[in-house]
RNA sequence: GGCGCGGUAGCCAAGUGGUAAGGCAGAGGUCUGCAAAACCUUUAUUCGCGGGUUCGAUUCCCGCCCGCGCCUCCA
């Protein structure tokens, strides 16, 4: 089964074939650094991450480049009213996206590119576009005509005749001859920072940047773009817009788009305030781990509502995966291998592959991990399972992690070494052979403290950290 | 008003023209010094509502109801 994706252009499901062999150059727009990112924000990162991980799964080698806009009304205003500098401002929240971003084990593109460092490349980019007719200028910003791009609108499906009664139409601070054209270069105003410029002191509009950043990085068109729903319209539609008005060539071949995190029925915003950052989460007590599993969990075209059960539930999930890898690791199997188990296991990798290669379908993708882990905890208490079942088993935990990553717990800093648990567990084991129960639980009780949990198998006493 | 997405068990959530995955929670059981883990059984005669097509529809078509998103802050 091929990998497909829905394609937001064609707003169809596509298979997918870079242009270029197996090179996959791959835009996404990352955050705009004014404040925490949030994890609903973080849904959308995270689902690029299983993006990333399914490509390399599939043989397909990444060429990825995310932005980080860190010039911006929002942290323009932010620097003001703290008294610092752009740089000084961006760079705390930048530094705490990546922690941030560690911590829920997202795979760091390949290039990080921040849209001030851009800013002579996007002025001739909007010099460009003024020698080909598609701009104009006012009281010394520069603007897209978007009248001059026949092709506007066909990305979010926007009918330009009109249509937009009922919605609200901002009455720009800027002259603009046409509502819906958008800035490229906006003149600074007083107190502001500005870069000089043959378009004059200003800063660049927000879409450009991604426009430039993209195609310097990977090419005039690149195999995929990402981004959260909400960016489909207009900043997206303007990307296309400015960069094929400039390269008269088709700038992205799959769009694709994640859609929003919800928080009782409404999409969980900053604007709203209805929001929890990663860290509110944590200091709550919940792991990283589990906001993962829950934001990748369910396909990242469908809403998902966010709720603490649902956490909650995600970290039971997660519990129950781990469980079984600590099953496979200590079991004791009998000899040889059974042909009909083996079996098993290739069918579970086959739908677990076929899962992802649907869009995605992560929901799909589970249900096949899930299905195998009960199906294999059964054989190893008939003794179906053997010891040559084994290797494939651990196989498809791999395959199953090397997207998900959710297996490895955390080990905190100051947790007690793999020795020392070992230790306690012997001095247990010793006090259960002479039916000291009491101390037994005693020792189990200390470690459990440690957040070490002891279980007794009929393999002998695993140990796991919680 | 335009465009888009969705409504499946207590909660989360797959799915298909042929009779409902998976996870969590709940109930009962097996195992066990206890606990935990694990396994077994059990929990939607039914997939928003009403029509239609069909031998057969949750799945296709039509209409309706409800929710959400976007329509220049937005992942």
């Amino acid at each position: 089964m091929p990998l497909r994706f829905y394609n937001t252009y064609s707003q169809r499901l596509e298979q997918f074939q870079p242009q270029d062999g197996r090179r996959v150059r791959m835009y996404t727009c990352g955050p705009t650094v004014y404040h925490y990112v949030h994890i609903g924000n973080f849904r959308t990162f995270a689902f690029q991450d299983v993006l990333r991980r399914t490509l390399r799964a599939r043989g397909f080698e990444l060429d990825h480049v995310m932005n980080i806009t860190d010039v911006e009304d929002k942290i323009i205003r932010g620097a003001m009213e703290r008294g610092l500098s752009l740089d000084d401002y961006t760079r705390q929240y930048t530094e705490a996206f990546l922690e941030d971003s560690a911590n829920l084990r997202l795979e760091q593109p390949e290039r990080l590119v921040f849209a001030t460092h851009h800013i002579g490349d996007m002025v001739r980019m909007i010099e460009g576009l003024s020698e080909k007719q598609h701009t104009y200028s006012s009281e010394g910003s520069v603007y897209f005509r978007i009248g001059s791009f026949p092709e506007y609108g066909r990305l979010s499906k926007i009918n330009l005749a009109g249509n937009i009664a009922g919605a609200r139409v901002d009455v720009d601070e800027y002259e603009k001859d046409d509502a819906r054209d958008f800035v490229l270069w906006k003149a600074r105003k007083p107190g502001e920072p500005g870069w000089d410029s043959s378009l004059g002191c200003g800063r660049p509009g927000w879409h450009i940047e991604c426009s430039v950043m993209a195609m310097k990085y990977l090419g005039e068109t690149i195999d995929i773009h990402t981004g959260g729903v909400d960016l489909v319209f207009p900043h997206h539609e303007n990307e296309i817009a400015q960069s094929e008005a400039y390269t008269g060539k088709r700038f992205v071949r799959y769009w694709l788009h994640a859609e929003h995190l919800m928080v009782e029925g409404q999409k969980m915003s900053k604007s709203l305030g209805n929001f929890f950052t990663l860290r509110d989460i944590i200091e709550r007590g919940y792991s990283p781990d589990a906001i993962r599993y829950l934001l990748i969990s369910a396909p990242y075209r469908k809403q998902l509502n966010f709720t603490f059960d649902g956490l909650k539930a995600a970290a039971t999930s997660i519990e129950r995966l781990r469980n079984f890898m600590l099953r496979l690791n200590n079991a004791r199997l009998g000899a040889g291998a059974n042909p009909e188990f083996e079996a098993r296991t290739d069918t579970a990798r086959r739908d677990f592959d076929a899962g992802l290669d649907d869009d995605l379908n992560t929901a799909d993708a589970l249900a096949a991990v899930f299905e195998y882990i009960r199906d294999a905890n059964t054989a190893m208490d008939t003794g179906a399972f053997r010891e040559g079942n084994l290797a494939g088993a651990q196989a498809f935990l791999q395959q199953f992690d090397a997207v998900f990553d959710v297996l490895k717990p955390l080990v905190r800093e100051d947790a007690l070494s793999d020795a020392e648990i070992e230790a306690r567990v012997a001095d247990r084991t010793a006090a259960k052979k002479a039916k000291d129960f009491a101390r037994a639980d005693a020792i189990r009780a200390e470690l459990l403290q440690q957040g070490i949990v002891l279980e007794d198998t009929r393999d002998g006493v695993r140990w796991k950290r919680k």
